[in-house]
RNA sequence: UGGCCCGUGGUGCAAUUGGCAGCACGUCUGACUCUGGAUCAGAAGGUUCCAGGUUCGAUUCCUGGCGGGCCAGCCA
C-alpha cells in the first residue's frame, strides 16, 4: 500500500503480487514469509538469495519471517548442520525471532492429517515394492495404473497404518499414499506417497518415530500451520504445487485445519541463483569436500556462506549482492564480477589501508643514513577523513614489489627500472641507479637507488612529477605472514561445458563444446532422471549422487553410472584457484590483528585475516583483487 | 508423441499495468589522481524469440509457432 502512492522503485514479481493481494485485503492483510533449509549441509550463496528474498519481504512488509528446519529425512540431518545454517542466518544479518520451527513438531499433527485422509478414504496403505512403484507410475507420456492395494477398507488401512508406526515392518516395505489420480499429467498426483518406514535416529526426535513424512507430505502444511502468507520456493518446486493444494484443500473440507488458519499460503516459485565459475549444487560441493579438491565446507574457494566469510566477504556486500541481482521467473547465471564488484563497493568505504608487499625484492637506498628510522604519515582511508592517519617506519633497506621493478621495462610502464625516478608512498622520490643480481642465476636480487630528502611525504617542491607511485616496507620493521591468494574455482564459466574433440580435427583448432548433463532424449527413454541437481527450496540430499544407494539413479557428475570415476566437471577444476606466497612482508601496523580483521593492501586487493593465524605469524586471505587495468592490458598481449 | 513454467543489449534485471525500451555489471574511450586499482564523464551495444491478430498505439493483451527449463526418489 505504501508502495502505491511513495514510488516508482522496481519492484520484481513476487513483491507485485504481495501489493496487490494486500491492496486488497487477503490473507489477513499480512505478509509471513519462511526460510525452510533441509540441516543436510552448509548453505551457500544461492540460499543467501532465498534467504535475502524471504527475510527482506517479511521487513518490507512489515510482517515476519520463520525459520524452520525441514527435517522429514533423519539418514542425511545432522545437528551439526542446525548449528552452522543458524550461525549463517545471523551471520547474514537477520532474525528470526521466536519463530524458531522444525517440520519435526509438526510429525504428531502430520500423523493425525494423514489418519484424517485414510477414514475419508483418501489414503492407502501399498505394499508395492519401489519398483514396481516406479512401474506402475507410468510415464511422462502414459498413464500410470492402479495400485492392487488402493481399493482397501479404511479398517485395514487404518491397522496397516498402525501397525507400521508400530514397526511391525521392514524398512521399506510398506508406504502409505494419497489416492488421488493415477492417470493425472502431473506425476505429483499419481498417488504419491506420504510416509516411508525408516528406522533411522532424529536429530530431534530420536528414535520415537520409524516411520517419517515425505517432504511433499510436509513440507505444505507445516507453511499452512505456521500461518506462511508466502511460500516463496525455487521453480522445480512449481508442479508441487497442485499437490501442496490438494493437501490442504482436502483436510481443510474433512474439518482439519489447523486453529486460527483461514488461508492457504500462496506458493510463489523463483528462479535459483548460479553463478559463473562455480558450482552451486550441494553434491558437487560435498563432493568437493569428500575428495579433498578444497579444505572443506569453509575453503574460501568455496560459494558457501562459511566460505565466503573465511574468504573476507561481508554480509552488507552479499545482501547488496542479492539486491542487485533481482528475482525473476527464468533460469539465469549471474556473472562473478557482479559478486566481486559488490565486495569491492563494500570495502572500498570500510577497510583501512595498509601497504603489503607480496613478493618482496630488496630495495636499497644508497644515500639514506645507515640506522636512521622515520616515522611518516600515511592515509588510513581515503575515503574516510574520520579513519585518520597512522605512522610508518621508514629506513634504508626496504622491500618493494618484484612486479614493481624491471630492468627492461616494457612499453609504458611507469613503475621502477634503471634511471627512472618514482614515489614511495608517503614517503619519498627515488631513483634507479643500478641492480645487484645472482652471479648464478642472473636474477635480480637487489635495487639500488637514490633518494630526494626534500621529497620527504612524497611531493616535490620543485613540483616535479613522477608517473608511478610504488608501495613499500621496511625491511627491519616487516611483519612476516602467509598470504592465500584465490582465484575461480573452475577455468570455464559453465564448470559443466566439455570439451569435445573436433572430428574434422586437423583442420582448425575449432574445439567444440558441449554442455554436460545435455539430456538427450534418449536418457528419458531409459527411464532415468538426467537432473543434475536436487534442490528443495535451495537444498538437496548432501548425501545423495554417488554415495546414494541407488547409484543408477544419479551419479556424482551426471556422467557415467560408475560411482567411481572421475565427473567430467572436475576436469575444469582451476589448478590456479590457490597460490599461497610464504614470504610476505606487511608493515608493522598489521601486527596482532584478529581474525577476521580487513584490510586493503595497496594496489593489491582486499584481504582477511585468517582463522588458521597464530600468534607467531598471521595468515591472511586475498577477498578480492582490486580492479586492475594494468594487468588487463598486460593480458591482452 | 503428457503437463506446468519461462523468452527484453554480452550478462543480470526494469519499464508507473497499453504511450517513442531504461538501470547495473561487463566492454571501449576520455578526464583526474600520492593506490595504473579510487572517482568522474562519455560511447558502443536491442527487429523486446518469430508470425499473425486486437488497438490510434503492443515489451505489455489474444492466437499459433519456435526455443529453453522442470517433472517419472520410499530425496528435498
Amino acid at each position: 500500500m505504501a508502495a502505491e502512492e511513495t514510488g516508482r522503485t522496481p519492484t520484481n514479481f513476487i513483491e507485485d503480487i504481495i501489493e496487490e493481494e494486500l491492496r486488497t485485503g487477503q490473507r489477513g492483510g499480512t505478509v509471513i514469509t519462511r526460510f525452510p533449509p533441509e540441516p543436510n549441509g552448509y548453505l551457500h550463496i544461492g540460499h543467501c538469495k532465498s534467504i535475502c528474498l524471504n527475510f527482506g519481504l517479511g521487513l518490507k512488509y512489515g510482517g515476519r519471517t520463520h525459520l524452520r528446519f525441514d527435517d522429514t529425512n533423519p539418514s542425511k540431518e545432522e545437528q551439526e548442520y542446525v548449528n552452522s545454517i543458524m550461525e549463517d542466518v545471523r551471520w547474514l544479518g537477520f532474525d528470526w525471532g521466536q519463530h524458531l520451527y522444525y517440520a519435526s513438531d509438526y510429525f504428531d499433527q502430520l500423523y493425525e492429517w494423514a489418519i484424517l485422509l485414510i477414514k475419508a478414504g483418501k489414503a492407502y496403505v501399498c505394499d508395492l515394492t519401489p519398483e514396481q512403484v516406479r512401474e506402475y507410475r507410468g510415464t511422462l507420456t502414459r498413464p500410470g495404473k492402479e495400485s492392487p492395494f488402493r481399493n482397501r477398507s479404511v479398517e485395514e488401512n487404518l491397522d496397516l497404518f498402525e501397525r507400521m508406526k508400530k514397526g511391525e515392518f521392514p524398512d521399506g516395505s510398506r508406504t502409505l499414499r494419497a489416492k488421488i489420480d493415477m492417470a493425472s499429467p502431473n506425476l505429483n498426483l499419481r498417488d504419491p506417497v506420504l510416509y516411508r518406514i525408516l528406522r533411522a535416529t532424529h536429530h530431534r526426535t530420536g528414535d520415537k518415530w520409524c516411520i517419517y513424512p515425505m517432504y511433499d507430505w510436509a513440507h505444505g502444511q507445516s507453511d499452512w500451520i505456521e500461518g506462511i502468507t508466502h511460500s516463496i520456493c525455487t521453480l522445480e518446486f512449481e508442479n508441487h504445487r497442485p499437490l501442496y493444494d490438494w493437501f490442504i484443500d482436502t483436510i481443510r473440507e474433512l474439518g482439519g485445519a489447523p486453529k486460527g488458519v483461514n488461508y492457504r499460503p500462496r506458493q510463489i516459485e523463483f528462479a535459483r541463483l548460479e553463478l559463473t565459475y562455480t558450482v552451486m549444487s550441494k553434491r558437487k560441493l560435498l563432493y568437493l569436500v569428500k575428495e579433498g579438491h578444497v579444505r572443506g565446507w569453509d575453503d574460501p574457494r568455496m560459494p558457501t556462506i562459511s566460505g565466503l566469510r573465511r574468504r573476507g566477504y561481508t554480509p552488507e556486500a552479499l545482501r547488496e549482492f542479492a539486491r542487485r541481482i533481482g528475482v525473476a521467473k527464468f533460469n539465469s547465471t549471474v556473472d562473478v564480477a557482479v559478486l566481486e564488484n559488490a565486495i569491492r563497493d563494500d570495502l572500498n568505504k570500510r577497510a583501512p589501508r595498509v601497504m603489503g608487499v607480496l613478493r618482496p625484492l630488496k630495495l636499497v637506498i644508497d644515500n639514506y643514513p645507515e640506522g636512521q628510522v622515520e616515522e611518516l604519515d600515511a592515509i588510513n582511508n581515503p575515503e574516510d577523513p574520520a579513519a585518520g592517519t597512522r605512522k610508518v617506519p621508514f629506513s634504508k633497506v626496504l622491500y618493494i614489489e618484484q612486479d614493481d621493478f624491471r630492468e627492461v621495462p616494457p612499453p609504458k610502464y611507469f613503475r621502477l627500472f634503471p634511471g627512472q625516478e618514482v614515489r614511495l608512498r608517503y614517503a619519498y622520490f627515488v631513483k634507479c641507479t643500478g641492480v645487484v643480481k645472482d652471479p648464478v642465476t642472473g636474477a635480480v636480487t637487489e635495487v639500488h637507488c637514490t633518494y630526494d630528502p626534500a621529497t620527504r611525504g612524497g611531493d616535490a617542491p620543485d613540483g616535479r612529477k613522477v608517473k608511478g607511485t610504488i608501495h613499500w616496507v621496511s625491511a627491519a620493521h616487516a611483519v612476516d605472514c602467509e598470504v592465500r591468494l584465490y582465484d575461480h574455482l573452475f577455468t570455464k564459466p559453465d564448470p559443466d561445458e566439455i570439451d569435445v574433440p573436433d572430428n574434422s580435427a586437423g583442420q582448425g583448432d575449432d574445439k567444440g563444446t558441449r554442455k554436460q548433463g545435455d539430456k538427450g532424449r534418449g536418457a528419458q527413454a531409459a527411464g532415468q532422471s538426467a537432473t543434475d541437481d536436487a534442490p528443495d527450496e535451495y537444498e538437496m540430499l548432501a548425501g545423495s549422487g554417488s554415495l546414494d544407494a541407488d547409484p543408477a539413479h544419479e551419479t556424482a557428475g551426471g556422467g557415467p553410472a560408475d560411482a567411481s570415476a572421475r565427473p567430467a566437471w572436475l576436469n575444469n577444476l582451476n589448478p590456479k584457484s590457490l597460490e599461497i606466497l610464504a614470504g610476505a612482508k606487511l608493515e608493522p601496523s598489521v601486527k596482532g590483528a584478529a581474525p577476521g580483521t580487513r584490510y586493503q593492501f595497496e594496489r593489491h586487493g582486499y584481504f582477511c585475516v585468517d582463522p588458521d593465524s597464530t600468534a607467531e605469524r598471521l595468515v591472511f586471505n586475498r577477498t578480492v583483487t582490486l580492479k586492475d587495468t594494468w594487468a588487463k592490458i598486460e593480458k591482452k598481449k
